[in-house]
This record gives C-alpha cells, structure tokens and sequence, in this order.
DNA sequence: CCAAAGCCCTGATTTCGGTCAATCAGCAAC
DNA sequence: GTTGCTGATTGACCGAAATCAGGGCTTTGG
C-alpha cells in the first residue's frame, strides 16, 4: 500500500498491465520478477455458460484467475437435491489449496474468462511469496464471512427475505454502479430460477412467485427474465432483513 | 508462575511441551524462538459455559488457542432470529485476523480453557512466519469447506436429516473413540436443544421430536438429555444422508 | 411452417415443520 | 416443604412452502 514510484510497466509483462487481478486479486500481492514468472506458465481461456470447471482437468490440475464472468460452486445430494455453495464474481482466485479431491463442483454460469497456472507454479509461488499467500488468506476469509451470512439466510430467513437479499447480493457484486448506498439499482441476473433456487435452498416455483411479488408491490421491475432493476434499494434492504451482519457486510470490506 | 523457560525440553516453554495447541494447532508452526516469544506474552484462562468471548476485551484485542471445550458462533437478525455460523473443539485458534469489528458473536457453550495472546503479538508472528500464516490459511480453508457443508443441509435437508448429521458431526469431534468408521459412539451434547435448533434453522420441538423418533427406532439412546449413545453409526450415517460430500468430509483432513 | 425443449409463471393441493400451549423433571433459593 | 425458573417433551393446530399440474414464451432445428 505504499506509493510507488514511476513504473512505467517496468518488467510488468504486457498480458498482467491492466488485469483485474493485479490491481484487487491475488496477482497485486507479486513483485514483477514473480509476475513475470507465473505469466511465463498461464493461459488465458473463455469457457461458455453451463461449461464444468472442476473434474476435468481445469481446476484439479490447475488454479485460475477468473478475470470476467460469474462461477457457482455446487454440492449435491445423492438423490439429486443441490445447493449451491458459493458464488464467485471476478476478480476471483479459483482452485483449492492443498487438496486434490474435492466433493465440490464448479461450472460457469455466464460466459467466463480465465487465467489459469498449473498447479505446481502457483504452489511455488505460495511457498515463495508470503504476500501471495496472505493474498489467498484474505480471500478465504471473505469466503468464510460470506458463507456465514449465507447460512443465516438459509436457516433462519423466510423464502421472500431469501430472494430479497439475494437480490441485494447480486447488486452489489455485479451493478456498474457501485455505489453501496445506492438508491437504485439494475443488473443481469446470472443465475436462471432454478439455479436461484438452489442456491437459497427453495423451489424454483417459490422463486418465482416471490419475485412476481416483489414486481407487484413496486420494488423492482423485470425486463426479458432476467434483467432487474431495482427502483427502491432501501425497500429491498428493509425485505432482506434488517440484521446487524446485514449492515456490515463482508463482500465490501477488505 | 514465571516458569518462562525450563530448557530441557530444547527450548520449547513449559507451558506449551504438552499443549495440544502446538501438537495439532496452529503453534506448531513455531520454533523454539518464536514459541518462547509469544509464550512470554500469553496468558491461560477458564472461561465457564455461557461466558460471550467477543464484545468484550477477550477477542477484539487478543487471539486465543481454544484448549478444551466448545466455542459457539452465531449471528442474529434484529428480530431475535438467531443462527449458530460455527462450531469450534479445541484445539482450535479464535480470533479473526484484519478486522476489529465484526458481526459475529463467540459463546463457551460448555466450560472452556483459553490461551490468550495480545492482538500485536499475532500480527507480528504473522508477518514474521510465514509458515504460522500457512497454518492459519488451512483452518481458514478448513472452516470454510465445513460452513459449505453445512449450506447443504441448511439449505436441503429435511428436519430428521438434520438432526441425524449434526448427531454424526457431533459424535466426529467430541467422541473419544476417534475412529472415523466406528459402529457405535457415545458422547455429551454441547448444546441444549434451542442451541441444537439454532445451528440447525429448526425450532427446538422439532429437534426435540426428531430426537424422540431416532430413539424410538432404536438408532440412539439418551441419557439425562445430554449424554448419547449411538448404537448404530451406520444407520445414522443413512439417516444424515448418504451423499458424495458426507463421504469425504470436511473435518478429519489435513 | 411445426415440433421439441427450456425456462418461466401460476393455480390447486398437500405436507412438513412452525406456533401455541400444557406438562414434567431438575434445581436453586427461601 | 413451596415457589420459581429453565430446559425438555408432547400434543393440537395452522401456515408457508413443497409438490403436482397446466400453460405460455422463446429458442433451436427439422
């Protein structure tokens, strides 16, 4: 966080100057000399919407940078019941340190862009850079407080309370607007009904019916299913709760 | 009690030769120096069964090892609706890094013994070792993958599933017959039953009922509502839901 | 053009778990 | 002993959300 002196891109490889992940993800934590050597081993790739990421070779093998686009993260039942379990927005580092199994499954839900490393460069890196695992630390620690949030959301939150702040979520993570405080809002959604079903743990029928409600008593407008905007911000904050986690919220800080 | 450095034990203080902290906690990042360092500045304490340990000194300005007993987390919405986000056995290290305020609240649920350190005293070890960083960072993955577990049965499993998996997450961190595939096990309770529904997003009859059903099939016993005894794990282990992330879970790795 | 497949919305009905309430056991204080 | 308190259990009833079912819109592809 100190000032830098004049750079001028010095040493910084053309593909890293003006990624997203060198200036809020995990890339910021390298000097130029480690930039220069992850970027010698990525790739740079654009996978489709509906396209899994963990399982085949991807992210077992490999971690990524996700650079544009939205990741679910999803766990299953063995009857076929699913939850969602994360969702990530770019800048986001995908991979799970020292493990290779995981019961978790990803899957692009937009159209996404990644930077990928192999598994072993960015294990060097991590032993190398304590910046860089710091980095990765910060990050689980956001994951953590959200996942918490989260599990007040599932456990104690009526089905309109659940879309109302999955609403909210989705505003501050993919608005262009990024204004916290905003009066309004408006955005794609990413996920279709059913998959907003699975991730606040109800049918997509109560998803339904509870966003039609939220049309009809004025808070927010629909456009082609999926583009909502939000004309009350506050009367939506009111619907989601008002709890004190609400207020200060882990996707922000940091 | 300035039994500082006994050096027979190469170096290591006396407090700390049989602490489990360092065995399987997060000191065992640490060398002699660094452990005679922050051993000069910790102090042990008991802390009984329904003593809050953030909102007071005892975690805003100090990280501590949980030694023996159980911590609860919980978040609350305004109108009282409460959920337990976390669960921690010793030996276990609380407090959260690079944020003074936060929204969740830490409970003893049974009586508890800490190992307190001062805020700057951590923060330096943490920049000075990087390996008590690494440590930190597998925790932090750790509670991570058991609050996206969790997600799925918040989000996705029936009342009697719920019951069934906390019982097995239970049995996996308090029972003394470690043994991840054993047939029976027998433990106390932590949580009274409002506790148990307040991790779970149940109210505590449900609980109470689900419990009344697993003894009448025969699957538990009960004693004095704390101590159970589980006569079959595998019936259990059906009962919790037999799916792919149940299998390989969370908590016994790394 | 029509057909088939997804995705979304809406209505009717059922059900699981919540709410309300009564009872009981254990325990501490007086 | 009585009183009061907390926690657990059980029952009766009710309601929010699941389930079941139908129908509409859009896209894809013959």
């Amino acid at each position: 966080m100190s000032v830098r002196r004049h750079i001028h891109t010095s040493g910084i490889p053309v593909l890293c100057v003006h990624c997203e992940a060198r200036h809020r993800g995990v890339c910021g934590a390298l000097d130029p000399d480690n930039l220069v050597g992850l970027a010698n081993t990525c790739s740079r790739r654009q996978i489709e919407s509906g396209v899994e990421l963990i399982g085949d070779a991807q992210a077992v093998d490999s971690y990524s940078n996700l650079l544009s686009g939205v990741v679910k993260l999803t766990k299953s039942l063995s009857d076929g019941r699913q939850q969602i379990v994360g969702l990530q927005f770019a800048p986001h580092f995908l991979g799970r340190p020292f493990k290779v199994e995981s019961s978790i499954n990803a899957e692009a839900v937009t159209a996404v862009t990644l930077c990928s490393f192999p598994r072993a460069a960015v294990e060097r890196m991590m032993k190398g850079s304590p910046e860089f695992e710091h980095r990765l630390l910060k990050q689980t620690l956001n994951e953590l407080d959200e996942a918490r949030e989260w599990l007040v959301t599932l456990g104690r939150k009526t089905a309109s309370e659940k879309v109302a702040s999955f609403l909210l979520m989705i505003a501050r993570n993919i608005d262009s607007s990024v204004d916290p405080v905003a009066r309004s809002a408006s955005f794609d959604l990413p996920l279709t009904r059913a998959e907003i079903s699975d991730f606040l743990g109800i049918t997509n029928e109560t998803v339904s019916r509870q966003l039609t409600q939220l049309r009809a008593d004025g808070v927010i407008r629909i456009e082609n299913t999926r583009h909502v905007m939000v004309d009350s911000m506050s009367r939506l904050r009111s619907m989601a709760m008002p709890s004190l986690s609400q207020k200060t919220d882990s996707l922000d800080r940091l």
